[in-house]
DNA sequence: AATAGTTGGTTGACAAATCAACTATTTTTT
DNA sequence: AAAAAATAGTTGATTTGTCAACCAACTATT
């Protein structure tokens, strides 16, 4: 990587390697880097509903089944149809999720302390500052667009 | 995306919409997200070998080899052997792709700034040299851990 | 109550990217 | 000069993620 990359190169590197950082950490759990997203929401909302799930982490539906499919044949979830609505599935941690959520909280933090490790508290601030400002503009431009669209 | 949100899951949710983007705009030159990185670099390398290109990207060679091939067959590239080493490709940009040249370039840049849409100059500056660092810091833990293999 | 529209989830097809195993050359060792 | 090691590229299998089309169930309209 070089000084005068682009956000958007530096950007895909940082995402890849991530990837790369976490298949292998999780690969003794049978996890890989997509799964261990929507353990950490279920760590903080168990019982989600998959919808709920796959728009708080910005992915598709689709996305989710298939990973909460997964997540259940590996034993790591169960998937309850909702009292109220025969639709929705709610996800619930099992046993054995539990017991691998500190490892799991372990890894992200790790990963976290290797790209952060030279930078100064100040820094990691900015950084998290200037990166959430960016996804705000990307989320304010689909907003217009979805707006635009309806308005058609 | 979310204040507290950590700097990993709004890399990934960046990197994704950027994908979103560049397919969209691309799409109506048949090119995808993954190919336009590849022809950035023949702008200014043209004639590289795949492995080149690949390490300059930082993205698998196999990875290279299906999208030059697909450039190619999209006429936007060909493929010669290199006189002194058969083994080799050299990759050249046809009159197709250098006429698009400067669209992709806009294409890359409207995105840029559609990002970076309320950053002061200074934070743009910012943010450039903290995912270099970041990215830094990956590249050295790379580097650490393939000089342990070597040695052992 | 019947119809239409919306929502939650699933499926199939595809692109992006990685890894591992492989072939064919080239370079280095001995 | 022969054997061993390294390099460039390819192929197959797999994961991550998207989009579009779909079904079933729920909600709103008339």
């Amino acid at each position: 990587m070089h000084h005068q990359d682009s956000i958007g190169k530096m950007l895909g590197f940082l995402h890849r390697s991530a990837q790369k950082y976490f298949n292998h950490q999780l690969s003794k759990y049978d996890l890989g880097s997509g799964a261990y997203m929507f353990l950490i929401y279920l760590f903080h909302n168990d019982g989600a509903t998959q919808n709920e799930t796959s728009s708080h982490l910005d992915v598709d539906k689709s996305h989710a089944t298939r990973i909460f499919h997964n997540l259940e044949k590996l034993g790591y979830v169960t998937r309850k149809h909702d009292i109220h609505d025969k639709r929705v599935y709610r996800v619930y941690l099992t046993k054995k999720a539990i017991s691998i959520r500190t490892d799991i909280k372990e890894i992200m933090q790790s990963w976290s302390e290797i790209i952060t490790k030279d930078l100064k508290e100040n820094e990691k601030d900015l950084v998290k500052k200037l990166l959430w400002k960016m996804s705000k503009n990307v989320t304010d431009m689909n907003d217009a667009q979805n707006k635009l669209c309806q308005n058609s």
